[in-house]
DNA sequence: GCGGTCCAATACCCTTTGGATCTGGGTGGT
DNA sequence: ACCACCCAGATCCAAAGGGTATTGGACCGC
């Protein structure tokens, strides 16, 4: 698992479409497929539901759904993390 | 940033030593050593004094210290995302 | 029923990343 | 002075990750 793996599964959890979220990613289609297959396969289940046929949506799967909570906490830590460091490096503008 | 670089980090932080944490890890020193490296690069500052000449260990930083509590976070995080994966796939054992 | 559209997945190639081995430089202990 | 220890740099090679082109399946309008 990695960061960047976590990344495009928040984006496709939230666009429900793997085409956008390779747009918004400024990435390409297949690429983005793949890490998503990955994923899965690393974690052990489906983390959307493709089966819906008269649905084209990347809909969530119940683990996708859990996922998806620890995933947007994962990377807003990562953030922070990097913040804090600056922040401890200048803890004053002047 | 990668979560491998966030693993690395953090054994590098607690064994005080290079070469311990690498054994630690399964991984030959100079690969750790440069991700370490190149992790400081990224953050903008350095994570370990090692300018400390009598003292071989390498003492965290301001920034590092203050990095380490999020690096923990994000491990124990990823390691929660994965579990919860398998409890929504495998709720009960039967 | 047939072509056109939309979308994810696969095949293939190529660049980049990451790990291993070997070496060097610097310090401390005996 | 010699040896031990430790981190960093150089070099090489295997693996990962992204890009383009293409396929395959499902739906829509005609």
């Amino acid at each position: 698992m990695s960061l960047t793996q976590i990344q495009y599964f928040v984006a496709v959890a939230e666009e429900e479409n793997v085409t956008r979220a390779a747009r918004r990613l400024h990435v390409s289609q297949p690429p983005l497929s793949r890490q998503l297959l990955k994923l899965e396969g690393e974690l052990g289940a489906p983390l959307f539901d493709r089966a819906a046929a008269g649905d084209k949506r990347m809909q969530l799967s119940p683990e996708g759904r859990a996922f998806l909570q620890h995933a947007r906490r994962i990377l807003a830590e990562v953030e922070a993390a990097a913040q804090s460091v600056k922040a401890s490096g200048a803890p004053r503008e002047t």
